[in-house]
DNA sequence: CGCTAACTTGTGATCGGTAACAACTGGGGT
DNA sequence: ACCCCAGTTGTTACCGATCACAAGTTAGCG
């Protein structure tokens, strides 16, 4: 028997004083199929749950993984069945709360179905980079790519993606229809906060939005003047910013000096918090004299002062549902059009928002 | 030639229907050398920049790759060399800044250094739970283990890992020798909290403490305690707590009542921003009459109201250094004690300390 | 008692790379 | 002319799993 794999002992041996040493290795199949008694091929049944193997086989082959305290190399099973069991996430490299949130729904969601997660983020929302990423992902050999995809290059780049590979997008706009997304109602999360505000009595709302290269940003803009409009309430201008506490300020800045403003709706509520700081700083209170409403009811807004008022949306159901999509995809690979899931947002209405003074 | 590999395409046509597709096969290596005419060989050696290959072949042998596009299967690649090229994260599952921010700083590290990266989240830091994801992680074969590490449990759970297998934890408390760790000097950012306020005259200093649990918790406490002393300023009791701003608004409000109380050290920023709503709400105006300080320097404590003193600590940092450790593990394989990198913490002044009203 | 069907198990090929070794080139030194 | 060595390329075995197929075993049934 032994002579049949001349090599395997002596090889071994022979084989020290690599430069990089190698990993240790455990045990394999072959062993533990020696110590069971049986041949490597009916380890592998056992190990792939086939229906026809004897209880008694199984409880001994098991017994010998148990021993010799196996675990199967998934390189091996990769090459040869051309399923990685992996999942790729190309991620932004930030830490706004919305997209890691996103990331440990996902990767949760995926433990759950039997799928690993190899992550691979960019440091900028640039095609190139998202390319180079795509194709990290790609060399992994993942069985489908969840992009964190706020901007459209995101998305764009996954119709790049080698033909076949199951993709979708998570969290960004709707500006592509080629690849599935699942990402919650910017614009109507947007109609509620606006209407909220007006329901109070004010006459108008103004706006601190996002970066406008942003979907998200540009579905929150339109979703507050849609409403404005068709209450015909007055639509304040709109300045380009970030997602920054500190653009919330310098703006809230502005804001703070004209007796105009009573209520100010916030592309989220990073800039809510800075803007809170700069009507604090011009004495304006909130929210007797400025009601303001955030957006993603990070779990600090509730502790702002005021408690913010703000539209919730749930980051981590929505990795969530974007692997029912990625899945089903990988599933059924029909070529059926690409379905986009759109989760609505809710309002939580805390301390920020009061009627206007009369 | 095609005799050699009978089932080549038959088998491939034989294939089709199967229940779940395999993924499409792209061009490998055999067929590059084909287009290129070489050997697989070659082409293996242009790939791993093996010197001893003539510039002319090379150039023909990337442009074959090139037309093919060309991807090398890592699978493959893994199961010869024993070499993974990829690293496992265990992360705890959560949306504290710290343990996000340091995800991202370990993947951008990785990625500079040639890795890939996997993710194993876990939701509790069970022993059960991360004994779990390591085991995961070692199934990908990774070449080593980064946990983000906050309570023992995770170390120790370390010390459990394949013999051999480079490991590290980052960014949580001193407790067990066996494993490198990365962290920062929870103590002396304590340290300086607390003699920033004594500084200012404050007679003595509150703490609002983390959740006992954690040695990062504990040792914040220690730093604090020992500094008082040293003081030779009487040392009030401390409550048990959780990192949110929940917990500091709870323990806050008691703190508003007691007019002794004229500075507070948090846990970290969150309880601060709760505690910073709980003096407000009492009507006890910060800086003036009580000074508080954080601990993390989250992005967003600037613009607290008022903007906050807090202690920072530069998360992606922790992650590269991790990684450091990490490759030089699995680099140098040597047995030597495990080294424990310890970065310092630094005191950023805002507006929410101030000297005590006279 | 023989024969087929279902169950159980083993054998050999294969996935796509890399390692070891052999074979073939073309100078440079004596 | 000869040898040797370095540079270049090809051949074959191998990593550790799965798959297809064959072979042996048991059971059912006329």
């Amino acid at each position: 028997m032994a002579a049949k794999r001349p090599a395997a002992d002596d090889g071994q041996a022979a084989r020290t004083d690599g430069a990089v040493a190698p990993q240790p290795r455990g045990s394999v199949m072959r062993d533990v199929a020696r110590l069971a008694g049986v041949s490597h091929q009916t380890v592998s049944r056992v190990l792939n749950e086939h229906p026809n193997v004897r209880q008694e086989t199984r409880r001994r082959v098991l017994e010998a993984m148990q021993a010799l305290n196996y675990r199967r190399n998934l390189a091996a099973r990769t090459l040869v069945t051309r399923r990685s069991g992996t999942l790729g996430v190309v991620g932004l490299e930030t830490t706004l709360f919305g997209p890691a949130s996103m990331l440990y729904g996902i990767e949760d969601a995926a433990r759950t179905a039997g799928y690993f997660v190899t992550v691979a983020s960019v440091r900028t929302l640039e095609r190139r980079s998202v390319l180079e990423a795509v194709d990290r992902l790609c060399q992994q050999s993942v069985e489908g790519i969840v992009a964190i995809a706020p901007k459209p290059a995101v998305t764009n780049a996954l119709v790049q993606v080698p033909s076949g590979l199951a993709s979708v997008g998570v969290g960004g706009g709707a500006d592509d229809d080629a690849v599935p997304t699942v990402r919650i109602d910017n614009a109507a999360g947007a109609r509620l906060a606006t209407q909220h505000l007006l329901d109070l009595g004010h006459s108008t709302v103004h706006h601190v939005a996002g970066p406008p290269d942003w979907p998200e940003a540009r579905e929150r803009v339109e979703g507050w003047r849609g409403t404005l409009y068709a209450a015909g309430a007055p639509v304040p201008p709109v300045e380009p910013g970030s997602w920054s506490a500190q653009s919330g300020y310098e703006q809230g800045q502005a804001l703070a000096r004209d007796p105009a403003v009573t209520a100010v709706f916030c592309g989220n509520d990073q800039i809510a918090l800075g803007l809170l700081r700069a009507l604090h700083e011009a004495g304006r209170r909130v929210p007797h004299e400025v009601s303001v409403v955030g957006f993603d009811d990070m779990p600090d807004s509730g502790y702002f002062l005021p408690p913010l008022t703000t539209i919730h949306q749930d980051f981590a159901e929505l990795g969530r549902r974007s692997l029912t999509v990625l899945l089903d995809q990988i599933q059924h690979p029909g070529d059926r059009p690409a379905d986009h899931v759109l989760l609505s947002p809710e309002l939580v209405v805390r301390a920020s928002t009061a009627p206007p003074r009369a």
